[in-house]
DNA sequence: TGTACATCAGTGAACGCGCGTTCACTGATGTAC
DNA sequence: TGTACATCAGTGAACGCGCGTTCACTGATGTAC
């Protein structure tokens, strides 16, 4: 039966958020949509009146993904002492709560290098997830706009994203702690 | 029929060869068994003479790849004049050769979210692999042992590891190279 | 404002396909005597 | 060294299953008058 706008948007919303959850723990290839369809209480069937393919949500659930941690970062900066926004988006990236939690973490780290094999949309949807990234990491620092500290912050991300796959492949926690140890020493200097 | 134990052994070492390459390409997931066996000129019925399942393929492929990776690496230092085997290593890893060909470069890149989702066995072979890339990245600097030498050799492993997935991952060839540039200046100092 | 009809979100079965794994069979290799 | 038999690598069909996608249908919502 027919549902009211409002209504229609809720689901696909909700679609997306699930998706975003379920992509980030399990991978995208391995996450079929009917559990996601499932998870939000609907028939598979459903699933095409909100999209064209799966490949149309991975990119949605991609970006929906990426802005969220990036909002989350952002407010736990603002949380922080002045000056002090930049270590604390570090350390809390760099932690084990992180690395221990995929299915709400960076998609960067749990989905890089599968998006990296996706299609166009997918990629160009994390292309800007990555540059608002960036932003909003540069934006803690002095001089934002200068291309060196853009710079910086890029260098960061490449550390930050690498330590955490690494850190979450490994089958010793004392590496595992250690990655992260050594990761954040590099980047807070 | 059956075969020769020197034409089984090369059968054998033949999938996992074909596995660790296919796999790095498109994923362990996204590869079929009958895609690789079909590879190695042979139907797919046979694959389980040699192996117990996909998954012990998986860890066997990853430490092959990892294995050939540590390999060339240690092998272009050695080529390098004395000193610079670090600054070789590096600057073969995060150039855009190795980007564009996944197919044959470091599965820590290619598989390692994948990887940080798989079984015991596959993860284990992963930590042994990054433990040999560390051992041989470390040898190339002063005091190879020392701690300190460790840290600093696996703290740039994460980088390399998280630019060469951001670089295969964003659709805008610039900021790619930007991605692998400043990994480099991060490493080399 | 009320009515008649068109729209369309969601259902649940079905389609076509490919997957990992198993199995009976073949015939060359390995081994025991 | 030769022979008889057991072993087993590879074949190709089959199994059971789940996938992404499509579709006829239902009935509440949206819209045109």
């Amino acid at each position: 039966m027919r549902r009211s706008k409002e209504d229609t948007a809720a689901t696909r919303r909700s679609i997306v958020g699930t998706a975003s959850v379920e992509f980030r723990r399990s991978g995208i290839a391995e996450t079929a949509l009917s559990d996601i369809m499932a998870s939000v209480g609907l028939t598979h069937g459903g699933f095409y009146r909100h999209f064209d393919s799966k490949d149309q949500l991975a990119a949605e659930a991609f970006a929906s993904a990426i802005g969220s941690v990036v909002d989350r970062m952002a407010a736990a900066a603002s949380r922080a002492p002045a000056g002090e926004g930049f270590d604390a988006i570090i350390e809390s990236y760099l932690s084990g709560s992180h690395r221990d939690r995929p299915a709400t973490g960076c998609p960067l780290g749990a989905l890089g290098a599968e998006i990296a094999r996706g299609d166009g949309a997918t990629r160009h949807a994390a292309t800007a997830g990555l540059d608002h990234f960036v932003d909003v990491l540069a934006a803690q620092l002095p001089e934002p706009q200068a291309p060196e500290t853009r710079d910086r912050a890029l260098g960061a991300v490449s550390t930050m994203v690498g330590s955490l796959i690494l850190s979450r492949m490994v089958d010793d926690l004392d590496l595992s702690e250690g990655i992260l140890r050594q990761a954040r020493r590099r980047i807070l200097g």
